[in-house]
DNA sequence: TACAAACGTGCGTGATAACGTACAGATATG
DNA sequence: CATATCTGTACGTTATCACGCACGTTTGTA
């Protein structure tokens, strides 16, 4: 059971769509602090000149200069670069969730899509008799990769290899995801679980 | 990335504590995944040649350059730097029951202490007027991990970097979890939500 | 008003980042 | 074993970072 991993992004969420940005950020902390440009150049051990030019977007500074001039505003780096990147937090409303069904099976993602997210979170509902690994529904996953599943309601057969593992509602169940496996509901009434997928080991 | 101290002033407080260390961890990162510096070459669009320098600490490349690499390797710079700045507390339960209360905090381990487990998934309900984050819960988590929490039952709100997010029955919410953040329960119902925390990235 | 000081930026220059090419060693394959 | 391919790095070249100096403009002061 899972989802096809999302293809990588052209511009992905966190990166720094346009490094004048964080220019024009050093800018708007300077004239907050009140500082001219040769006083932060007095701080940072950054020459004014310099400052200028990153301020207006002429030039990318260095990893060293750069850590120079968020340390003269007293920040570190990673948190000056923090201020202008995509929100870190993404709220996934139940309403905007990704869902999809495969006969008396529910599906419904609970992650975003965000790139370099190591674990897939989605949400299950299997109706009685039914059961999950349909078409386009693999058995298994990539190599490395891992799978807990929570029972929130009802009873949860997983079979694992082709032996069968009864879960009771609240009952927690971690296996190896790249070996054959698939869940059933036997029981007369729906079964609610969440399933969570790690990445495997080798990502191409 | 060593630059030279020879001709400019010692670093100033704050920077960055060993430029070469960013190069020892983007190294560390390419082999986790398994990529040859020609490999991330092409993901990240920067030469192979200039990823071996930085990596080999000799150049401190430019900003514009180390977000390329970071977003090769699916990282923003602002997490890649975090990972080598200053060091963070690694949450760590004090016992090592499945289940445990804090105040009106109510939190159940739902995956085992598996050694190479690279995700950890709990159960947690806040009575009304309850948060996390008390005596013995940190407000962050290792470098680079990541948190996904869903909303089962009731209202919960999310506390990021001291901004709020409300959440409602069904929702979720994906995070970088190595800032600082909690849970409260501002409603009058309990409130009952399931945790995600993948690994960091430090990690062997 | 005149003058001094402060400010941001253009210009030229040296240092170094960034890359392409080629090499030596390691690994894979028939 | 021989050959092909992959890998990391040295070297030379080009592009650009980083700075000192000087300029024109703005601001402060007597």
């Amino acid at each position: 059971m899972g989802v096809t991993a999302e293809k990588r992004q052209p511009e992905p969420a966190g990166t720094l769509s346009d490094s004048s940005a964080v220019g024009a950020r050093v800018k708007a902390l300077r004239e907050a602090m009140d500082f001219s440009l040769r006083d932060l150049a007095e701080r940072s051990g950054v020459s004014a000149t310099m400052l200028s030019q990153v301020e207006r977007g002429g030039t990318s500074p260095t990893l060293a200069v750069a850590s120079k001039i968020a340390s003269g505003l007293d920040l570190s780096l990673s948190r000056l670069l923090r201020l202008d990147e995509t929100p870190h937090v993404v709220v996934s409303l139940k309403n905007e969730h990704r869902r999809h069904r495969r006969g008396g099976h529910q599906i419904e993602e609970l992650t975003p899509p965000l790139p370099g997210l190591r674990v897939d979170v989605s949400a299950h509902v299997l109706d009685p008799g039914s059961a999950t690994g349909g078409q386009g529904d693999s058995p298994m996953h990539e190599p490395g990769s891992r799978e807990t599943a929570v029972v929130l309601e009802g009873l949860l057969v997983l079979v694992f290899e082709e032996e069968r593992h009864q879960l009771d509602e609240g009952d927690s169940v971690t296996f190896d995801a790249d070996l054959p496996h698939h869940f059933e509901n036997e029981s007369d009434a729906p079964t609610r679980f969440v399933a969570v997928i790690t990445a495997g080991l080798r990502r191409g």
